[in-house]
Order: C-alpha cells, then sequence, then structure tokens
DNA sequence: AAAAAAGTGGGGATTTGTGGGGAGAAGTGG
DNA sequence: CCACTTCTCCCCACAAATCCCCACTTTTTT
C-alpha cells in the first residue's frame, strides 16, 4: 500500500487542516481511523502514520531491543518524543497543536506529501526552501541509483 | 496494548501534575486505576507503571533471580526502594511526592513521554538535554532502520 | 446547469489543563 | 496526649484548547 501525490491545503487559525481526499480515500480503503502525527528527525516537517504502520516500526524496534539497556531506551524515547494520536474531526479534518505548527514553521499554506507509508506535512515555503537547495543533491541522488542498478 | 507520544503539562506548587488525557483514556479502557511510581534505574526521571505492568515486571524478575542469593535479595530492594502506590485525585492529576520531584529534577514544566505500556515523566529541561547529548544515537537508530528496510 | 463533493471558515458548547482555598489526615516534638 | 506543621485530597474557579455543528465557496461530476 503506499500514498501517492502531493496536495496544497489551508490550515486555519485554529490550525486545522483538511486531509486531501487522495489520503482519505486510501486511509480508510485500509479502514485506518487512528493516525499518529509527528515531527520529523531530520527536516523541519510532520509525519503522519496510519497507527498501523505506526506500530509496526514501534514493533520492529521492541524486537531488537533489551529492555534494560539504557542505550536501546533512549532510542525508544527518541522515537515517542514528540508524537502524538490524532483523529478527523467530522469534516475529515486533523488538528495540528501549536508545537507543532511552530516546529513545522507552518502559518497558513501546507503541502501534503506522499511518502510510501506516510504522509509528510510541510510549511509551503519550507518545502520550497529545501527542495531548491538540493536540486543539485537531487542529480546525485539519481547517479547514486544508477549505479546501483536499481532504478 | 501502547501508550503513544508525549506531551506537556505542568507541576503545581503542591506538586500535582495532570496525566494528559490520551494516557488517562489509555488506562481506563484497561480497567488500571492503580499506577506505581518509580525512580527511573537509569536516568534522573520517573516511571509511571499501571499496576498490572508493575506486577508482570516484579514476576519477571523473581523468575530470573534465586530467592536465597544476597546479591539478588539486594536487586529486589532496590527495586522496591523507590516506588510507590499512586492513584489520580478527583481531577484526575497525580501528587508526586517531593523526593521524587527532586530527583527528577522536576520545578514546574514536565513531559509525560509515552514508553509502550509505561509512562516516563521528565522534567522539561532534563528531557533536552538528554535528547541532545544523545543526537548522534539518534541517527544511528535511523540507520538501523534504514539498513533494515524497516523505514 | 444542476447536483454533488471537496475544501474553508467561524460560533459556541464542552473538555482539558492549571491554579488556589481549605478541610481533614498524618506525622513530629514536646 | 496535645499543639503544630506538613501532607493529602476534596471542592470550586477559570482560561485555553478541542470538537461539534452549520454555513459558505469552489471545484468536480452528471
Amino acid at each position: 500500500m503506499a500514498f501517492i501525490g502531493d496536495y496544497p491545503a489551508k490550515v486555519d487559525a485554529k490550525g486545522r487542516a483538511y486531509l486531501p481526499t487522495a489520503f482519505r480515500k486510501s486511509l480508510d480503503a485500509l479502514g485506518e481511523l487512528k493516525l499518529v502525527l509527528r515531527k520529523d528527525v531530520f527536516q523541519k516537517c510532520l509525519v503522519l502514520y496510519p497507527e498501523s504502520v505506526w506500530n509496526e516500526q514501534l514493533n520492529a524496534l521492541r524486537m531488537q531491543m533489551n529492555p534494560w539497556n539504557s542505550q536501546h531506551q533512549m532510542m525508544l524515547r527518541q522515537f515517542e518524543l514528540d508524537a502524538e494520536p490524532i483523529e478527523l474531526d467530522a469534516q475529515g479534518r486533523l488538528l495540528i497543536s501549536k508545537r507543532k505548527l511552530q516546529y513545522a514553521g507552518i502559518e497558513n499554506d501546507v503541502r501534503f506529501l506522499a511518502m510510501i507509508d506516510r504522509i509528510e506535512i510541510w510549511s509551503k515555503q519550507a518545502l520550497e526552501e529545501v527542495m531548491s537547495q538540493s536540486d543539485d543533491l537531487g542529480s546525485k541522488l539519481e547517479n547514486l541509483f544508477g549505479q546501483n542498478q536499481m532504478n
């Protein structure tokens, strides 16, 4: 299963954003009602996981860790930090907390961006900035892929 | 079953903190009324166990140890030592003893952090410090996930 | 062109989170 | 056993966040 594409949307004064129908359809095709919203680790953007995807990740992590190993515990913390469960309201919108809006630099315009089994939420400007900066990095990536014959 | 995410909260002058609703809902979905609060073994933070989880934990320990081994007895003592049963008050708050507040360096702002089947309580600053120190550990985690195609 | 769905906005009840007063229990020292 | 401080817990109060409901615009479908 995978999400596809990217869509613009507005965030209103209360911090609500309409989840694009394309994504919502994918979600309730899978019967995924619950979501988890989290700050991204590297980028100033937010990541929206279907609950099942979140749980898979958590499980994968748990399988690998010894519950009494302090470093492993640290990883788990890192993972749970800045995450929160989310549900859509009656209009199909999600409410984003102030903290997260601020972290991602979101004011009005956002973009929902498919990332295989999860969805990223970017401030419009932030995304454009990052994208323009990484143009040549992009072609480097393409080269890399070409060499590995995975393309 | 698992708790998810983290939430900020305040501790008032009396040492009370509101248990975030997300967690409280998980708790009474499970019918867990009683909790156990303990100092963490590794970190300067507190750990809140649902009573059943606490009991499991104790059992797991007991299975591993020889009741006539004095060192093992010592471990058990240590484990019980800084633990205390806790219930929520009528407003859904828990009262944290002075000793524990001090141990965890808590003054005003705390964060409740999900750790699968238990909840950690951190002083806001302490958590930020620890997290910033373990940044590279964090990327190791991400690498680990990447290599295992679990990302 | 009409109808339906997608997307945006706002009012207002309700819940969540925070704070404080103060009664009663519990612990302390004489 | 009694005064006294401290701790615990109930109640009330209030601001802010959240959520339910309705309305309206824009786009898509029929």
